[in-house]
DNA sequence: TTGGTCATACGAAAATAGTCGTATATTCGG
DNA sequence: CCGAATATACGACTATTTTCGTATGACCAA
């Protein structure tokens, strides 16, 4: 297994993951700058986090010069794909075919004529 | 909108929910008994999550006799709809074929055959 | 060199979740 | 009628998560 044993970030360690992840290594004031367009928090608020992140193993960062560099340190598909697990437990009786329709449905999060494609294949292969 | 402006039930109300959405109706007893069969809690905190459920206003209840009777206040397709719709956000970056795709590779949570036909006439309607 | 800016460290308050002990009331079998 | 079983109410304790204020040191421009 990887580094962490469980992998349970919380909400706002998610949200950094999130950039973490796009952005591949990120200064704490990088994470800050684009967690502020949205959310409402205190520069050190966003420190304190990474710093707790990295305690937790979550986050990996580079200490040598003065501004720190950080970088995620779960694999994002595995944390997706374990988080996953857990919703469609919780939420749908372990059925991830009604996740799945819950999913396609959702009006503000409409999938394109490609993604459709693209799980038009996935399905394809299963199927087999 | 539905009573309780903000969906946001924690996770044992989580558990909880789902209970009441099979069930239909049920006493903390009969709530706490099937709990009691994947969780290791005491007959109170079970009580206790119900009771603050019900001033959230997430469940109802019919206190008219000693042994009170709880349903769920909030509805179970909305409230799915609605987390699922974090979870995009917060996890998949806002993409629900992302999501799709994870969610039908989950090895533990296999889908059958019947589930895929399912899922495959979901997408022809969609494609249209 | 000195003042302003920017970085991390650290402690601790505030908010949320989950757990349970204990008090009190009702019900029921004998 | 009495005691055991069972129900709810309520308060409090623990743990976790989120949020910041403040201290301290490094860096840089004038």
């Amino acid at each position: 297994m990887s580094a962490p044993k469980m992998i349970k970030p919380t909400e706002s360690e998610l949200e950094i993951l999130q950039i973490l992840w796009s952005k591949g290594i990120a200064t704490v004031r990088e994470v800050h700058e684009e967690l502020a367009a949205t959310k409402n928090a205190g520069y050190t608020t966003t420190l304190k986090l990474m710093q707790i992140m990295n305690e937790k193993g979550i986050v990996k960062r580079d200490d040598s010069m003065r501004t720190h560099v950080y970088q995620a340190a779960v694999n994002k598909e595995k944390t997706q794909k374990h988080l996953l697990s857990k919703i469609i437990d919780n939420l749908f009786g372990g059925s991830p075919t009604q996740l799945v329709i819950q999913a396609l449905g959702d009006e503000s999060h409409k999938a394109s004529r490609e993604e459709l494609e693209k799980i038009q294949a996935l399905l394809d292969s299963l199927k087999k």
